[in-house]
DNA sequence: GACGATGTTGGCAC
DNA sequence: GGTGCCAACATCGT
């Protein structure tokens, strides 16, 4: 659920309230959602709150020492202020006025304190929305890899999962599993585009709500009313009337449009569907 | 009640 | 470097 823009949007409300905050204390009610000692952040003040791929980054400070703290949501954390513990509140910051609550159902998502930002932290891919068009250009089609797997790379490009891969690939209109290094240039150069535009929309329309995303101010996103294709199964291409397919590309619900998105003559692909419902030689014994 | 799917990443095998 | 498959967890729809 929270991909960047919905990040983009907590962080935004997070960014006007937690400066100049100072955590008092930490009360962790689900340990499986911390790494390391996270209580070393408790006496930091929070400088800044920052945005990095689909993490959520506070910068803190206390007398010259620097530290962070490191927010990943997986698929159903929120970070919420005002509000109310609830059943799934996994950790608690006290702050000198007010509170920050870590909420998550599914306990994917992980916190993290760092003196120094994490090596994992520093693989993340580029920005999309800083990226450039020809840089964007040049490194997509110098992969051999299927565009979906390739987008949902984080170390690719960092901030894309699955709902704006399948909107950006539709406004391209590009296969989801064609092949990044037989793309031409200028239909590339559209993809950017189409991430660019999609994840600004998105944005304005603070995230999409499929679940249960929330702003840190508990506001749901409105995107979700704008997907064309994302969720979409069986209803009719807003470009030309066909029904919207869903498959699974790299083990991901993937939907797209199959007369909109072709993969051109020649180019290469990889191997057919696959049965993507059927299938006879899964369901392993766990 | 059982099964399959859900936006996340990471680890393993090949 | 790239893909497939499984794992973590809880909820919801069929």
């Amino acid at each position: 659920m929270p991909e960047l823009p919905e990040v983009e949007t907590i962080v935004r409300g997070l960014a006007s309230r937690l400066p100049n905050r100072r955590i008092e204390r930490i009360e962790v009610f689900q340990p499986r959602v911390i790494i390391g000692d996270i209580q070393r952040a408790e006496g930091f003040t929070i400088a800044q709150v920052r945005r990095r791929g689909k993490f959520v980054l506070l910068d803190l400070e206390r007398g010259g020492r620097r530290g962070h703290l490191l927010a990943h949501l997986g698929m159903t954390g929120q970070l919420r202020l005002a509000a109310e513990p609830g059943p799934y509140t996994r950790v608690l910051f006290q702050l000198d006025k007010g509170a920050l609550l870590y909420n998550d159902v599914r306990q994917f998502g992980r916190l993290e304190f760092a003196e120094r930002l994490p090596a994992r932290f520093k693989r993340l891919g580029s920005e999309p929305l800083e990226i450039g068009e020809e840089e964007f250009v040049r490194r997509f089609r110098a992969r051999r890899a299927m565009v979906k797997p390739l987008l949902l790379n984080q170390a690719f490009l960092s901030g894309l999962g699955n709902i704006y891969v399948d909107e950006a690939l539709f406004r391209a209109r590009i296969h989801p599993r064609a092949l990044a290094n037989r793309i031409r240039p200028g239909r590339a150069a559209k993809l950017y585009r189409a991430i660019v535009r999609v994840l600004r929309e998105a944005i304005a329309h603070r995230g999409s709500s499929i679940s249960n995303y929330v702003g840190s101010d508990g506001r749901r996103g409105a995107f979700q009313h704008l997907h064309k294709v994302y969720r979409r199964t069986g209803l009719p291409c807003p470009v030309c009337g066909a029904a919207i397919r869903r498959i699974l590309v790299s083990q991901r619900g993937t939907h797209f449009c199959p007369r909109c998105q072709k993969i051109r003559s020649g180019a290469g692909r990889a191997p057919e569907p696959i049965g993507g419902t059927l299938g006879s030689a899964r369901r392993g014994a766990r």
